[in-house]
DNA sequence: CTTGTAGTGATATAACATAACATTTTTACG
DNA sequence: CGTAAAAATGTTATGTTATATCACTACAAG
């Protein structure tokens, strides 16, 4: 089996996790200095924070580890980096869960659909996602304008599922 | 143009609201009975709270207005009458918003998509929301046991459009 | 009529999120 | 450089959404 397992690929697989979490930062960086946004300390300390956890983690979660390395303690501080974090495409939210997770598809823009585990709280980003034909149809007969399409299905993993029986 | 306008094509059109009410009540008092659900006081008036409104309404809404009628005044009575609905799929829950909508096409049980306005809250739901092959393919590779799948497209309404311009 | 179950009342608190304003850091530019 | 404008952060307070827990009541089934 390969070692260099592509994050990009990633489902509930086993990887090399590490690579994850450098690869991410990497992007951002370069990202960043691109566009000439400031990923401060802050910032760059939640997107690794997301990063090292493949599964979704709450604004109090990340805010806690902030915490613990004196980054900021208040609310305002986690929630200002997660903002600026998603509006720049690093990470999502996942709304079933009002949770954030680091984006497995870092550096293109896209909108993506979700595998969440209800149990762990694992999460699998999938870059392709298309509403039904019929509800793009709907919109447009009614002329609905859609901005933005959430797409999250919420289920066991394998590893969980194994766990419960 | 035709009176009886039958909710279940709903869109954004105008129609005969109070139809919509009394529906959806009326099927509500018929599946409870066959179900033998106890559809009880506080229930029957927070779904008819939900049906009067085609936005979705967030509990704390719905519990001010069971509280001007004297039907429970704290958190726990909204939730839980909103728990009950949710679950005999009388309401649906939009994760976006932190808020519920009545049901459009009750009677069957189904997994809707949305498209709601962010401006105003309106609500369409359509009874078909499949996801895309890649999703479900994605899923069945990885071995990630599909529950339920929530879909929710956010942008304008028409009538949003006309007024933002 | 009594007993178990489902439903409700009530208090408290947890979990998630933002408004508002003061202060500091960075950048741009003369 | 120096300084003004902009961006980011610090801090306090509060708003919003949701649930745990325990006491009490209604009601249907035997």
């Amino acid at each position: 089996m390969r070692k260099r397992q592509n994050c990009s690929l990633l489902g509930f697989a086993q990887h090399d996790h590490k690579r994850c979490v450098s690869a991410g930062l990497k992007v951002a960086d370069v990202y960043c200095q691109k566009h000439k946004l400031r990923l401060t300390t802050v910032r760059r300390r939640t997107l690794s924070i997301l990063l090292e956890s493949h599964t979704a983690l709450g604004a109090y979660d990340v805010l806690a580890r902030l915490r613990e390395e004196g980054l900021g303690s208040e609310p305002p501080v986690a929630y200002r980096a997660l903002g600026f974090l998603l509006e720049n495409g690093f990470i999502h939210r996942i709304e079933r869960l009002n949770a954030y997770v680091a984006c497995s598809h870092p550096g293109a823009l896209h909108n993506p659909a979700f595998l969440i585990c209800s149990d762990c709280r694992a999460v699998a980003e999938s870059t392709v996602a298309t509403t039904t034909g019929t509800l793009n149809r709907q919109a447009r007969e009614s002329g609905f304008q859609i901005e933005h399409t959430t797409i999250e299905a919420e289920g066991q993993c394998p590893s969980c599922q194994q766990a419960n029986q």
